[in-house]
RNA sequence: AGGCGCGUAGCUCAGUGGGAGAGCACUACCUUGACACGGUAGGGGUCGGCGGUUCAAUCCCGCCCGCGCCUACCA
């Protein structure tokens, strides 16, 4: 139990440490308890994904947030699980079933399903174990995945229940379709990205050889499926053309000009618009609207169907150049010209989505959108940062209907079944006869459901839900869901329709929402680009504990953060900072029993970091609890370094080394406060850098006695008003002062710090308080000790020519430099000093000056202004001063 | 097209209606007995531009410029 000489190698120690959480059960949350509870669910991972940086942020946030509360003494759960991720895990399978030179269909459903668990229980977890490196504090034993059979008895269970509310729905639409993946897709599926293409316009012939009326497309193999032209019935230039045919002029057919003044606006083009009800959305309205034919002319690879004669066979590519070939040959192309436009593409494959029309299954949203937006509305639901809020009630507001069903093999079956005799059943379990005839012969739909489906009752399907758990009981409504600000519609909203809809309560009672991480660049991390950075080969190069600090103090970016290294590195230092820290005080401790602190310090220094110690946890509680871990991790890292290393550490050393007796009880106290502020610190950190601190506190600073006694489930430091002391804060606050004031000086001139200084405090009437406290003897060594220089006083009438003058609050100090002095230096120093001085008096004499700013700015504000006035006004005396003393130095 | 957000030191970013901050980088000095993954001191900003409200604006309001993201069916 010692740290001794190591130093700090987390590599070393992370593994050990996390094993030992587990072993000790500090990450189990009870199903019933007389503690509050608190509880996250794990944003569930792809089981085909690996770890990155987004996961290592979301992962070092949720951490974080849970490790506190369970400090609070929470009966904290943060339950881990995974997603099936439907297409992209089918996809990882046919590709290796390609590669062994077969594929599903040849293997038949069953045995490709099977297929894919194997494929999970070999490989599937590999983002589990991942995460694990990250120092999650889950409870494993509660891990879930959207296909276990509970979770699927869920989904069952909803989709039942919606179906038999009458918010489920199977019908043909214009849906979203991708003939790679060869399923339908929902509208959040596709990605819409700006795209540089061509308007290319071409004839129609009319039927009776009358003329002709041009149309522009930029999707001129549609034309093999239209059904009509369109203009504006109000248009001038067509209005006696409506009604009348077209001969198509690739195929034997005509259809009709028809007039309709929501599809068409007269200024865009020529007015006139080809319609292909069957392959656009709005022409599909329209196609209703006029009762035209609906001609299917791609199939579901992307290929003209018969429809298209004699293009039947061709891929959309090749049909769009043969068209446009075969247009211009006859003389009808028209002209065309460079035309952006937004170009949906498939979010998994990049394939672009092909508008389809198809038979499919629908959730209702709108009755299911409107209890999410109250429950927002009225706060039962709150979310974080609260510009979130409009993205969600907008969203919500114009939602349209969710197409369900995909035409996979890998997830949830839809559990509905045809009858020969026409009717649908929808049912939790296969039914054996149909309940209207009787028969027996039911097929059950070949589809799944969209993983989000499955996804969106996670909050309470892996409670338990249908079933009224403990555990339900107990952690339902969760306390909090964070996650990235990508997954608002896709999660968020839909967790809370179907969370409200089944259980009547809200899912969570907080959503807190994150960036992205895009690199050092600011451009999106990705494996193609080669940019993205591995969060294990970070950990393994700069300590977990680094990397949880560095995501955790950018984590306030609301939209995207900026990874650098550099910053991965800096954090780093701080943990060696940490362990060297801890290192000082178990040797300045060694063995010797260390006393309780007293309620009362008699030691300035021990009263000031027992008194920052409480400002600091206050601020580190606030800051946690609003989910402001980039504040946390500010006032971590400043109070750690600047405060209790830079300043207490260096303050305690005389009274630890001292050997005089008569100090004896200076020393105990001393020795007290110090452990007690670095325990208090460790256990601040440890939500952020749990590693470091657990590692540190096992070996140094559990208590003797205690062998179980584990850091990561020790209380959270509480707020102690008693040991607050503003006094000796402004007290240690001057000698922080009267030390800089000689460092400066000694910068200034180069004088070497093995160079003893003098350093004379002036006794002016204005200090008289101070002066009373700081001259004890062990107040002035040890301040001198800080800076190098012995301290003496100085009436205000003494002849200080030759010296260098300092101001520590209101006190004056002088440097003799007699000998050591670059007089010339000494001056510039102090000219521009008397610039700066001069400003500042300038600008608040002006401001004093001013009739109104008297008047009306509050009257504490009026003396602080005075208060600074009269302080600069001194400031530049003193300077003056100082010019005239220097000149006489040589 | 609409919505949201951003523009603060060389870089990455906090922040506030009354004295411009941090980290990194930079400069000078220092192997002082926790730590050179360290220490001390220091340089550097018209807080995007223009107006307005106010005694007072980097902060509130309007407009403009630049950038990012989201939503959207314009052929």
């Amino acid at each position: 139990m010692t740290i001794g000489n190591r130093s700090y190698e987390p590599g070393e120690f992370e593994a050990r440490i996390y094993q030992f959480w587990l072993d000790r059960g500090v990450f189990e949350a009870q199903d019933e308890s007389d503690r509050p509870p608190f509880c996250i669910v794990i944003p569930p991972p792809n089981i085909t994904g690996a770890l990155h940086m987004g996961h290592a942020l979301t992962a070092t946030i949720q951490d974080t947030i849970v490790r506190y509360h369970r400090m609070l003494g929470e009966n904290t759960l943060w339950l881990p699980g995974s997603d099936h991720a439907g297409i992209a895990t089918q996809m990882v399978v046919e590709r290796a079933l390609a590669r062994e030179g077969t594929n599903r269909h040849a293997l038949g459903r069953e045995k490709f399903v099977e297929r894919v668990w194997e494929w999970r229980r070999q490989y599937g977890s590999r983002i589990t174990e991942q995460h694990k490196a990250l120092g999650v504090s889950v409870d494993w034993r509660r891990e879930r995945f959207t296909m276990d059979e509970g979770l699927s008895r869920a989904v069952r269970e909803v989709f039942v229940r919606l179906w038999e509310d009458g918010l489920i729905y199977r019908a043909e639409r214009l849906i979203h379709w991708c003939p790679r993946c060869r399923t339908a897709l929902s509208d959040l599926e596709v990605v819409h990205a700006e795209t540089k293409g061509e308007l290319w316009s071409f004839a129609y012939p009319l039927a009776d050889g009358s003329g002709e009326i041009v149309v522009a497309t930029t999707r001129p193999e549609t034309m093999l499926g239209d059904t009509a032209v369109a203009v504006h019935p109000d248009d001038e230039r067509y209005r006696d053309r409506i009604g009348r045919q077209i001969k198509h002029p690739l195929l034997d057919r005509t259809f009709p000009i028809i007039g309709d003044a929501i599809l068409v606006d007269p200024k865009f083009g020529t007015g006139a618009v080809k319609v292909t009800p069957a392959h656009d959305p709005n022409d599909f309205e329209c196609g209703r609207r006029h009762g035209l034919a609906f001609l299917r002319t791609l199939d579901e690879d992307a290929r003209i169907t018969a429809v298209g004669g004699p293009f039947a066979g061709l891929d959309r590519e090749a049909a769009r150049e043969a068209v446009k070939e075969r247009l211009t040959g006859l003389g009808l192309f028209r002209g065309a010209k460079e035309h952006l436009h937004a170009v949906g593409r498939c979010q998994r494959c990049e394939t672009v989505v092909e508008p389809l029309l198809s038979t499919q299954w629908f959730v209702r949203m709108q009755p299911l959108a409107e209890p999410a937006i109250a429950a927002v509305r009225d706060g039962r639901t709150v979310i974080l940062p609260e510009m979130w809020t409009k993205t969600y009630f907008h969203w919500l507001e114009g939602i349209q209907d969710w197409c369900i069903s995909r035409q996979l093999w890998w997830g949830h079956r839809i559990p509905a079944w045809y009858c020969a005799c026409g009717e649908t059943v929808v049912a939790r379990t296969a039914p054996e006869r149909c309940p209207k005839c009787g028969g027996a012969d039911l097929r059950q739909d070949e589809d799944v459901l969209d993983t989000w489906f499955s996804s969106a009752l996670w909050p309470f399907s892996t409670l338990g839900w249908p079933e009224p758990t403990p555990a339900l009981r107990t952690f339902y409504p969760t306390s909090v869901m964070e996650t990235g600000f990508d997954i608002l519609f896709f999660w968020v909203a839909r967790m809370m329709m179907m969370g409200l809809r089944m259980t009547g309560d809200v899912p969570f009672r907080k959503v807190v929402l994150h960036g992205m991480v895009l690199d050092a660049q600011g451009r999106k991390m990705s494996k193609t680009r080669g940019n993205a950075v591995d969060p294990l080969e970070v950990t393994a190069k700069y300590g977990t504990d680094a990397l949880r600090f560095t995501l955790a103090s950018y984590s306030a970016q609301g939209q995207s953060m900026k990874l650098d290294p550099k910053r991965i590195e800096g954090y780093r230092f701080f943990c060696n900072k940490i362990w060297n820290a801890v290192r000082f005080m178990e040797s300045a401790l060694k063995d010797d029993p260390v006393p309780p602190v007293p309620d009362r310090c008699r030691d300035l220094g021990n009263t000031w970091i027992l008194h920052r110690l409480d400002e600091t946890t206050a601020a580190v509680r606030a800051a946690l609890d609003g989910f402001r871990l980039d504040e946390a991790c500010a006032a971590l890292y400043s109070f750690t370094w600047h405060e209790l290393c830079d300043w207490y550490i260096e303050w305690t050393k005389p009274a630890l080394y001292e050997r005089d007796p008569a100090s004896a009880a200076l020393r105990d106290e001393t020795r007290a406060v110090l452990r007690h502020a670095v325990e208090t610190t460790l256990r601040l950190l440890h939500p952020v850098i749990p590693f470091l601190t657990e590692e540190l506190w096992q070996e140094a600073l559990r208590p003797a006695g205690s062998a179980d006694a584990v850091l990561a489930s020790a209380p959270y430091p509480t707020v102690r008003a008693d040991r607050r002391d503003p006094e000796a804060a402004a007290r240690f606050q001057i000698l922080r002062d009267l030390v800089g004031t000689v460092r400066a000086v000694r910068a200034e001139y180069n004088i070497p710090p093995a160079t003893r200084l003098g350093a004379r405090i002036v006794r002016v009437p204005e200090a008289a308080d101070t002066l009373a406290w700081l001259l004890a003897p062990e107040i002035l060594v040890r301040t001198g000790n800080l800076c190098g220089a012995d301290f003496d006083t100085v009436t205000p009438d003494a002849d200080l020519a030759g010296h260098a003058i300092g101001v520590a609050g209101k006190l004056p100090v002088a440097v003799p430099l007699a000998g050591i002095v670059d007089v010339a230096a000494e001056r510039v120093r102090h000219d521009k000093e008397l610039l700066k001085v001069g400003k500042e008096i300038e600008g608040l004499e002006k401001r004093l000056a001013n009739r109104e700013f008297l008047d009306k700015a509050p009257a504490e504000v009026v003396e602080e202004m005075r208060e600074r006035l009269r302080h600069a006004q001194d400031r530049r005396a003193q300077v003056a001063e100082a010019i005239k003393r220097l000149s006489q130095l040589v």
